[in-house]
DNA sequence: AGGATCACG
DNA sequence: ACGTACGTGATCCTC
C-alpha cells in the first residue's frame, strides 16, 4: 500500500502565520509562516511516511465558480500583507526541496486536490489531504482521509477524519456534507447557506433526505413552521451555497503520481534557502553532501616527462597571452608543509594548474622531471602573468606559503599573484580557516573531497593539490569579482596584499636567539620549580601533581580546607585571581603560583622557543593573515606576539633575541593607539581636544571625568581612569569593569555614566556602532574591513550582550590593526626603496621590531617615525615610542 | 578534543 | 536567576 500526502497550500500557510509570532528573516522579510508550513509539512512527512506528495495552491485569478457567482467574488478577505509576501516564498521553497507544486488555471485548489484524491485514491493507494479547514470533508472515502493541524498556545493538535469519525463528529456523511453547508452555511468561506439554520438543525434534515432536491422537495415537511419559512425564503442561497460548497472532482489537470514521487527535500539550492531564511534547526537535517552540489572533480591531467610537462608549461602560457585565468597549487617540499625550514634550493614537490572547471594538469617529480624544473615551470607561468597583467589572473590559496618554495635571492613576484584565502578572509574573517574543500563550499556551493577525506587515499597529493588548484579558479573568480567596487577590493590592494609580501620576508628574515643565554635561562627556572615544588610538597603533606587543576583543587580546597571561591564549572576554580586572594593568608596558594610563572616560563618559553631555533640561529614563525575576526595578525610555531614583558622575571627573557652582527634593533610601538582611533572614529571633541594637549591621556581623562585639575589628579584617580578607558575600548559593561577595580557594579556603573557625561560623543559613537551593526549583521573599520556579528541577534540575552561588545570593540581594534599594517606597509616600501639592509622581522599588534644595520640607524629611525606617524591622517597625533637597543628588553 | 590556565596586545 | 569585559596561541591535563 503505497501513500499520496495532499497539501491545501494556503490553508496550512494561514494557519501557520496566525499560529506563530511574526519572524522575520536576517534581510527583513516576514517569514514566520513559511516556517511554520514546514515545520507542519515536516510532522506530517514523518508520520505518514508518504511516498508521494504533492502542494496545491489557488492562483490569484478568478475562477469560474467565482465568476459564475458575481456576489461573491468581491467578499473574499484580502489577505494581510505580512502574508501575502510569503505565497511566493513557500512556493520557492518548495520547490528548491523538490516538491511538486499543483494549481490550475480557473480553479481552486480545493479541486485540485478533490481531483487528484478522487482519480488516484484505489485499493493501492491511500490518500491523506492536510488542511486547515473542513471544505474538504466531502471528499473522504474508503481510501480518502483528512488530516487537520490545530494550534493553539504552541501546542499542535491534529484531527483525523475518516469517513467514521465524520459521521459521528456532525451526524452526515462525507457525500453529504456539501448539502449541510448548503444548508448551515459557512461564514470562514463566505458561504451564505439558509439564514437561522445552524448545524443543530441542519444536521438531521441532511441525515433524512440525502440530496438537496429530496430537501427542496420536502421542504413543507421540516418540521416548525419558522423553520420552513427560513428554508423557503433561503432556498435561493441554499442551491448557490451547494455550488461554491461542492469540490469539483473532475478538474482538467496536468498530474501524473509520478512527478510527486517523494525526493530528497535537503539539497544544496534548499540549503541555500533555509539558510537565507535562518531556519536553524532545519538547516541541521541537511549533511555535508546535502549541503553542496556534488562537483565532478576535474580530470587530472598528469604530465609523465619532462617534455610534457614542458608541454603544459608552454599551453599554459598561451592560455595566459590570451588573458585566460589560472588557478595554481604548489605543495612544499616539507612532510608538514606548515613549518618551512628555510634552506636555499629547496624545491617544491609538485604544481597543479587548473585552466577550466573540467581539467587540471599535475606536474610532480616522476621520470626525468626535477624539483627544480617545477619550480621553474611555476616561476616562468607567474612571471608571464605579469607581463599581460591586465588581462591574465592567477589564483593561489596561500601565496605566502607558497613563496617559501623560492630562494631568498630571487624575486618572488607575489604581485601576480590573487591570494585566494586571503580574499576569502576579507569576505568574512570569523572561519579562520580557509581549505580549498572550506572555500569550495562556502563560495562555490560545491562539496569536494579535502584533506580528511583523502587521508587514506594512495593519490592523496596529487588530489589534494589539484582539487586546491581547481577550487582557486573557481571560487577565486568569484571571490575577486564579488570584491571589484567593494571595500573588500581597496583593502585587498591597499593593505593585505602588500602584507603578504611583508610578512613572508619577516618569516624568511627570523629572529636571532642566543641559544646559550635561553639555556641558561632554562637552568636558572629549574632551579626555582624544585625549590618551589618542594616547597608545595611539605605544606601539603604529600607529592602531587601541582599542575593539575583538578588534583591542585582537591588538595587546597580539601584536604587543606582553603576557603574555595564559589567558581565550580568542572570542580573548583583553582585560577590565578582565587589563588591571589588566598597568598596572603596561606603560604602554599603564593607558592603555587610562583610555580605555576615558573614552569610556564620555562615550558612555554625557554624549552619552548629554543626547539623552534634552526640553524641559522633564528626563530623563523609564522604570521597569519587570515586567523583573526578583527583584522590583527596573529602568530604561531612560536607566538612571538606573547613574549612577556609584565613580570619582571619573564621580561628577562627578552634578552636572548638578538639582533645579527653589525645590526641594533630598534623597536617602535604607538601609544594608546585604539583610544587615539576612538577619539578620531567619535569626533569626540573633548578627547580630540584632550589628545591634542599632548598631556598624559588617563590623567587628563580622570581629571576631565573627576572634575579635578590635571595636577591634583591622584594615581587612584588616574588608575580608575585608566580602566574605564579600556573597559570603552572592549565594549563597557559594568561588570567587567567593577571586576577589574574590584568596585561594586553600581559604582562602576557610575564611573561609566559620568565618563560618559564628559564625552557624550563617545557615547552617541558606541551606541550607533551597536544599532548599525544590528541593522547590518557585521560592524566595520574605518576602512570598510567588515567582521559580520552573527551574536547579537540572538535571543539569548548573554550572547547578544556578547554581540554588542564585540560590536564596539572590533571597528576600534580592527582600525588600529589597519593602521599598523599600513605603517609596515610604509616602512617596508621605504627601506626597499632606499636599498637599505635593515628589516622589519616582528609585529606585535602596536609594535614592530625593526633589525637594523647600524650605519642606517638615524635614516631608519625616521622611516620608522614617519611611516607610523603618518600612516593616516586623523585628528589627533599618532605618537609612538621608539628605543633602540642591542636586545628585546632593551629596546622595548 | 576540549577545558583550564596564563603569556601578550 | 544567571554570569559577561575585546583579540590571540601554547602547554598541560582529562576524558
Amino acid at each position: 500500500m503505497k501513500k499520496l500526502l495532499l497539501v491545501d497550500g494556503h490553508s496550512i500557510l494561514n494557519r501557520a502565520y496566525y499560529g506563530l509570532p511574526p519572524l522575520t528573516s536576517p534581510e527583513g522579510t516576514p517569514i514566520g509562516a513559511v516556517y511554520g508550513f514546514l515545520n507542519i509539512l515536516m510532522r506530517f512527512v514523518k508520520e505518514e511516511e508518504p511516498d508521494y506528495l504533492a502542494v496545491a495552491f489557488d492562483l490569484n485569478k478568478p475562477t469560474f465558480r467565482h465568476k459564475m457567482y458575481a456576489d461573491y467574488k468581491g467578499t473574499r478577505k484580502s489577505m494581510d500583507d505580512d502574508l501575502r509576501v510569503q505565497v511566493p516564498i513557500i512556493k520557492d521553497v518548495l520547490q528548491s526541496m523538490d516538491i511538486r507544486i499543483v494549481t490550475k488555471e480557473g480553479y481552486e485548489a480545493d479541486d485540485v486536490i478533490g481531483t487528484i484524491a478522487k482519480e488516484n485514491a484505489s485499493e493501492d493507494l491511500d490518500v491523506t489531504i492536510l488542511s486547515g479547514d473542513k471544505d474538504l470533508l466531502q471528499l473522504a472515502d474508503a481510501h480518502i482521509s483528512m488530516k487537520t493541524p490545530k494550534t493553539s498556545r504552541g501546542v499542535t493538535t491534529v484531527t483525523h477524519y475518516t469517513p467514521e469519525k465524520i459521521e459521528e463528529e456532525f451526524g452526515v456523511t462525507p457525500e453529504e456534507f456539501v448539502l449541510l453547508k448548503a444548508i448551515m452555511g459557512d461564514t470562514s468561506d463566505n458561504i451564505p447557506g439558509v439564514k437561522g439554520v445552524g448545524p443543530k438543525t441542519a444536521a438531521p434534515i441532511v441525515s433524512k433526505y440525502h440530496t438537496l432536491d429530496a430537501v427542496i422537495e420536502n421542504i413543507d415537511n421540516l418540521g416548525s413552521e419558522a423553520l420552513k419559512k427560513k428554508m423557503k425564503e433561503g432556498i435561493d442561497s441554499m442551491k448557490l451555497s451547494y455550488e461554491l460548497a461542492e469540490i469539483d472532482t473532475h478538474a482538467p489537470l496536468d498530474f501524473s503520481l509520478d512527478e510527486a514521487s517523494v525526493k530528497n527535500f535537503y539539497n544544496p539550492s534548499s540549503y541555500e534557502l533555509f539558510k537565507k531564511y535562518n531556519f536553524k534547526n532545519m538547516l541541521m537535517a541537511f549533511t555535508d553532501e546535502d549541503k553542496y552540489e556534488q562537483v565532478k572533480p576535474p580530470a587530472v591531467k598528469e604530465a609523465v616527462n619532462l617534455k610534457e610537462a614542458v608541454d603544459i608549461k608552454n599551453n599554459i602560457l598561451r592560455h595566459i597571452k590570451e588573458g585566460g585565468s589560472v588557478g595554481i597549487s604548489i605543495k612544499n617540499t616539507e612532510k608538514n608543509d606548515d613549518i618551512i625550514s628555510f634552506l636555499n634550493g629547496s624545491y617544491p614537490e609538485a604544481v597543479a594548474l587548473a585552466v577550466n572547471e573540467n581539467e587540471v594538469f599535475y606536474i610532480t617529480c616522476i621520470g626525468d622531471i626535477s624539483g627544480k624544473d617545477i619550480k621553474d615551470i611555476f616561476y616562468d607561468i607567474i612571471t608571464e602573468a605579469g607581463k599581460s597583467k591586465d588581462k591574465a589572473h592567477l589564483y593561489l590559496n596561500d601565496v605566502k606559503k607558497a613563496s617559501k618554495a623560492f630562494d631568498e635571492d630571487k624575486d618572488f613576484p607575489f604581485e601576480n599573484l590573487k591570494d585566494v584565502s586571503v580574499a576569502a578572509y576579507l569576505k568574512n574573517p570569523l572561519p579562520g580557516s580557509y581549505i580549498y574543500n572550506e572555500i569550495a563550499a562556502d563560495v562555490s556551493g560545491f562539496n569536494i573531497p579535502g584533506p580528511k577525506e583523502l587521508k587514506d587515499n594512495p593519490e592523496r597529493i596529487k588530489l589534494m593539490c589539484s582539487y586546491d588548484a581547481f577550487v582557486s579558479l573557481v571560487s577565486g573568480r568569484t571571490l575577486f569579482e564579488a570584491m571589484q567596487g567593494d571595500t573588500d577590493g581597496d583593502i585587498y590592494i591597499k593593505i593585505e596584499e602588500p602584507i603578504i609580501r611583508i610578512l613572508a620576508d619577516m618569516e624568511r628574515a627570523g629572529v636571532r636567539v642566543d641559544r646559550d643565554a635561553l639555556k641558561e635561562y632554562g637552568r636558572n627556572l629549574e632551579d626555582g620549580i624544585k625549590r618551589t615544588q618542594e616547597l608545595i610538597y611539605e605544606e601539603a603533606g604529600e607529592e602531587f601533581n601541582i599542575l593539575s587543576p583538578k588534583v591542585l583543587g582537591s588538595i587546597l580546597f580539601e584536604k587543606l580546607n582553603l576557603p574555595h571561591g564559589k567558581k565550580t564549572k568542572t570542580g573548583y576554580s583553582t585560577a590565578a585571581e582565587v589563588l591571589e586572594g588566598l597568598a596572603g593568608k596561606y603560604r602554599i596558594a603564593s607558592d603555587v603560583l610562583e610555580y605555576r610563572t615558573l614552569t610556564k616560563l620555562k615550558s612555554t618559553y625557554a624549552d619552548g622557543l629554543a626547539a623552534f631555533i634552526e640553524d641559522d640561529g633564528r626563530i623563523h614563525g609564522s604570521f597569519n593573515q587570515t586567523v583573526t575576526a578583527t583584522g590583527r595578525l596573529s602568530s604561531t610555531n612560536p607566538n612571538l606576539q606573547n613574549i612577556p614583558i609584565r613580570m619582571e622575571l619573564g621580561k628577562k627573557i627578552r634578552k636572548v633575541f638578538i639582533p645579527d652582527d653589525g645590526f641594533v634593533f630598534l623597536d617602535a610601538d604607538y601609544s594608546q593607539i585604539e583610544l587615539r582611533v576612538l577619539a578620531h572614529m567619535s569626533g569626540d571633541e573633548k578627547l580630540i581636544e584632550a589628545y591634542n594637549q599632548a598631556k598624559d591621556i588617563h590623567t587628563m581623562t580622570a581629571s576631565q571625568v573627576f572634575h579635578v585639575p590635571f595636577e591634583d589628579v591622584t594615581p587612584e584617580q588616574r588608575r580608575n581612569a585608566k580602566a574605564v578607558n579600556f573597559g570603552i575600548i572592549y565594549g563597557i559593561s559594568s561588570f567587567g569593569l567593577g571586576k577589574d577595580l574590584s568596585i561594586s557594579v553600581s559604582e562602576a556603573k557610575e564611573y561609566i555614566s559620568s565618563y560618559f557625561e564628559t564625552y557624550p560623543g563617545i557615547k552617541a559613537f558606541l551606541d550607533e556602532l551597536v544599532h548599525k551593526a544590528k541593522k547590518k549583521g557585521y560592524s566595520e573599520t574605518f576602512f570598510g574591513r567588515r567582521r559580520p556579528i552573527p551574536e547579537i541577534k540572538a535571543k539569548n540575552v548573554m550572547t547578544r550582550q556578547f554581540g554588542e561588545r564585540v560590536a564596539m570593540n572590533a571597528p576600534i581594534q580592527g582600525t588600529a590593526a589597519d593602521i599598523m599594517k599600513l605603517a609596515m606597509i610604509k616602512v617596508y616600501d621605504r627601506l626597499h626603496k632606499e636599498n637599505l639592509r635593515s628589516r622589519l622581522i616582528l609585529q606585535v599588534h602596536d609594535e614592530i621590531l625593526v633589525e637594523t644595520y647600524e650605519p642606517e640607524k638615524d635614516k631608519v629611525t625616521d622611516i620608522i617615525k614617519e611611516s607610523m606617524m603618518k600612516a593616516v591622517d586623523f585628528r589627533v597625533p599618532l605618537e609612538i615610542d621608539i628605543n633602540e637597543g642591542k636586545n628585546w628588553f632593551e629596546a622595548h
